[in-house]
DNA sequence: TTTCACATGTGAAACTTTTCACATCACTAA
DNA sequence: TTAGTGATGTGAAAAGTTTCACATGTGAAA
């Protein structure tokens, strides 16, 4: 079976979340003209994306909600959860654990790394804290696949060449550095700074010149 | 003056990062070759982006940095600083205010807006806070012109609503929901929940089936 | 029934981005 | 000087993504 396309991938996993909240509302159909308004894109494009998914919509009545909801699922395949660590326990690290561990039920952090010895051996939003030196072991044992990456820029090729010494299959990134490692890992950044130049690049407020 | 590529674009913002550490270094020049390795993409990658920005390399001596980065910065157009206004001071707007403050001279939060009165009023991490009925007078007043929305997804569209009344170029939102506004107003957003969802399918730990 | 209005599914066109391949050129060393 | 090495700059091909446009099909109303 073919992967996705990744910029198909990342808008199912939107209209999934809009999915959800329509099936919450009571509703079961939708036209693509509709999901496409809720999630800020064309109908075009929402058809497009479902093919991919295999999932047929029945011409003046829309698609069976619940069934999109189970194709994408199935795709995406996660019905199993997530087993994520988090390296990296200060201000950006700490938002995302109370964020994760509020809300997500497929998406799970299930240990945070530091090497300040003051951030660790607790538990914080529900989520155990260890000591960096404890990597390997916790994530093999723990049976975590994936990485999340928020130490300083200095640390993170280091702590990104552990993760892939545990075993991990892939890394996201928000050091504002690019990491080096295998291949086979499939490694995603988010770069804030860059996005907001970016957004101030193409608000047009820096008016050209020559 | 044309646009630049918006993938080149955010490509040139990496480089400069990287380009102002090598002249920390004590470095001159640089080849294509070398920056590709250090933003981990390909010699004729950066070639192309480089083009885009006007910069002429030597055959065998590569590019002086200097130039390179004076070049992207004309080009980016950011000697001028960018004002940016933050809405929303819970976790992760208050990871991003203790980051830029610290750090960027180029990007500057200079006012965060909140609607809990517990939160504003007061100054954190060098940067006033505000109640968000204040928002449209702060943010013409300070000349703001990039907004950042860290507020839950259900106040998104609201506050989207009044950066626009109030007059911002350009936003970007943390808010998992897509946020309708003028096409004139450039529109980026940040969604970690599927940036990991998309680590967990392209790490093929969700080994298809069918 | 039949007709009509309107959604879907999808080739094909259009556009964007990356990669290839090589002519050109600058420096080095003989 | 001249030859050789190894960079750059860039058309053109390839790959990826979005948009167009329309045949097909469904449900509803006459
Ligand atoms: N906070 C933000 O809003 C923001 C925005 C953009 C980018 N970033 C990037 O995200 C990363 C984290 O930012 P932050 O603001 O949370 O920084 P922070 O300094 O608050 O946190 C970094 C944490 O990493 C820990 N650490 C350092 N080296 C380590 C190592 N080798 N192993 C384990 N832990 C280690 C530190 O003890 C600290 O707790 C940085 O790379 C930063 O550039 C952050
Ligand atoms: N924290 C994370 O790591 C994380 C990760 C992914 C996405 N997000 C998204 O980022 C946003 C913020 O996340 P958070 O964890 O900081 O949430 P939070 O609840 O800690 O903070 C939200 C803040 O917004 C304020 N607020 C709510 N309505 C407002 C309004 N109308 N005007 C002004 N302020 C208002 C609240 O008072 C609160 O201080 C959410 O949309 C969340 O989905 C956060």
């Amino acid at each position: 079976m073919n992967k996705i396309p990744p910029r198909t991938m990342e808008r199912l996993s939107m209209y999934r979340r809009i999915l959800s909240e329509l099936e919450q509302k009571g509703l079961h159909f939708i036209y693509s003209h509709q999901l496409a308004e809720l999630a800020s894109n064309t109908s075009a494009q929402v058809r497009r994306d479902l093919m991919e998914v295999n999932c047929a919509g029945i011409p003046r009545r829309g698609y069976r909600i619940p069934e999109l909801k189970e194709k994408i699922n199935e795709f995406l395949k996660d019905s199993e959860e997530i087993r994520v660590a988090l390296v990296g326990i200060g201000n950006l690290g700490r938002a995302l654990l109370s964020y994760f561990n509020m809300r997500s039920k497929r998406l799970k952090i299930v240990a945070a790394f530091d090497s300040d010895p003051e951030k660790t051996g607790r538990v914080i939003s529900g989520c155990r804290t260890y000591h960096v030196n404890d990597l390997e072991d916790v994530v093999r044992r723990q049976k975590i696949s994936i990485g999340i990456i928020t130490v300083g820029a200095g640390s993170a090729q280091k702590v990104a060449d552990m993760l892939v010494e545990a075993g991990i299959c892939g890394v996201l990134n928000f050091a504002p550095v690019p990491l080096k490692m295998p291949k086979t890992i499939h490694n995603e950044r988010i770069d804030i700074t860059t996005s907001i130049e970016k957004v101030a690049y193409f608000s047009g407020l820096n008016k050209r010149v020559q």
